[in-house]
DNA sequence: CCAAATACTGACATTGTTGTCAATATAATT
DNA sequence: AATTATATTGACAACAATGTCAGTATTTGG
């Protein structure tokens, strides 16, 4: 026994208060808190100890509540795919009869890029977690079925022909792609190329103004 | 001095044969299995030991080359611009006459998603290492600039009006965004929903000849 | 009021990763 | 051939991050 006093284990510390919160609870405050630090910093800023200083409790109890980190990537990714398809068909059910785009893209856009959405998932795809959770496929799946469905709607109500089906995928291919797309770059670009805020939204009317032409002129 | 034999340093090993490679070329070496690894694992898979077991060298070799692992990324960061730029130039160069927008924007796309070229940059993106390049501010004003030439030149070769310039931008950006957001999550989509490497394809010229309906028809 | 359940904590163990250093091998130069 | 420069390495140091554990505080239910 070389090293003499070496378990100093003080066992003083007679504490007390202890915020104490309901399960459901501080999973939901530390999956924000996780959210807000991966959008923030990046794959790289998640780290529990991080976390868990951010809402002022020890890395542990983020173990404890989520059993390992990847327990807890796999809560915050499942809850960004739900929240995000929510956001998504809510978007796309909401224009009733009207059939302009532009409202949707609007909220597609946004649905993406408000929050960290986006990024998250982006991430989600490069570390190569995608296969597992069958993110984007029910996703993508129901929004097509959805976007579809209104268009042949629309067809029928001005006596069109109906709607090409590959031509609908596309659409809500290209509109993914570039929502997707915008998320992660657009801020960098459009500072590149002097677009402030104001410019970005006429970007989006662009798009969407775009989208509807091929809309009207394809069917 | 409890411990009695720390150090044990064996001062044996005559060993022999070293690969001796050129600073440039061990340079190289690390620098195309760094981003091999990058595409390929994602952020978390840059790791200095990984990247040097890769191609047979220890790791303090690459701190000696690139100072630190901050260094690395950085290098990597530099090269992936100075590529992404080239190969966009010439492919928009390329085209010559004949104005036809799916050859430049194929090679947009085939650009940023052949490589990990855009997971690369979405990755510097993300983690928030955009400010200090500078990287997608010299390359989209560069881009536009060479549009915006192609595009007047087209139109005063057909006697139209000269072409609104944020129209270009706007275009610009979508095939950026869209190029972008396919390199990331496109294998993702198109395999959700059944979609082909042909029908990529199909998707792609889809687009480009969207592009260039609005082309003709915006000036 | 007591007991069981459990959210939570501090200290520690473990592991993995970057970075340092002295030594060694190899190429270039004289 | 000897010297210089430097690419390369093994061993170690330092640190950071996840994970474990025994114990503590707080709520809930009897």
């Amino acid at each position: 026994m070389p090293s003499a006093a070496k378990t100093a284990v003080n066992p003083a510390k007679p504490a007390g208060k202890r915020i104490r919160r309901t399960a459901e609870e501080a999973r939901r405050l530390i999956l924000d808190a996780a959210e807000k630090r991966l959008a923030q910093q990046g794959p790289e800023g998640l780290r529990l100890q991080d976390i868990a200083r951010d809402i002022g409790i020890s890395h542990p109890a983020i173990l404890h509540h989520f059993e390992s980190r990847e327990g807890l990537v796999r809560a915050l990714i499942a809850r960004a795919n739900t929240q995000l398809r929510d956001t998504m068909l809510t978007a796309l059910a909401g224009g009733h009869t009207n059939s302009d785009a532009s409202d949707h893209i609007g909220h597609v856009f946004e649905a993406l890029s408000d929050r960290g959405t986006a990024r998250l998932l982006s991430w989600l795809l490069l570390t190569g977690r995608a296969s597992e959770n069958s993110p984007t496929h029910n996703i993508m799946g129901e929004i097509v079925e959805a976007l579809q469905a209104r268009r042949a709607e629309y067809a029928a109500e001005k006596g069109l022909p109906a709607p090409d089906k590959e031509d609908t995928l596309f659409m809500a291919m290209l509109t993914a792609n570039a929502a997707f797309g915008e998320a992660i770059i657009g801020r960098q670009l459009a500072e590149a190329v002097g677009l402030d805020a104001d410019g970005i939204k006429r970007f989006r009317n662009w798009f969407a103004k775009l989208l509807n032409e091929h809309w009207d002129g394809r069917n």
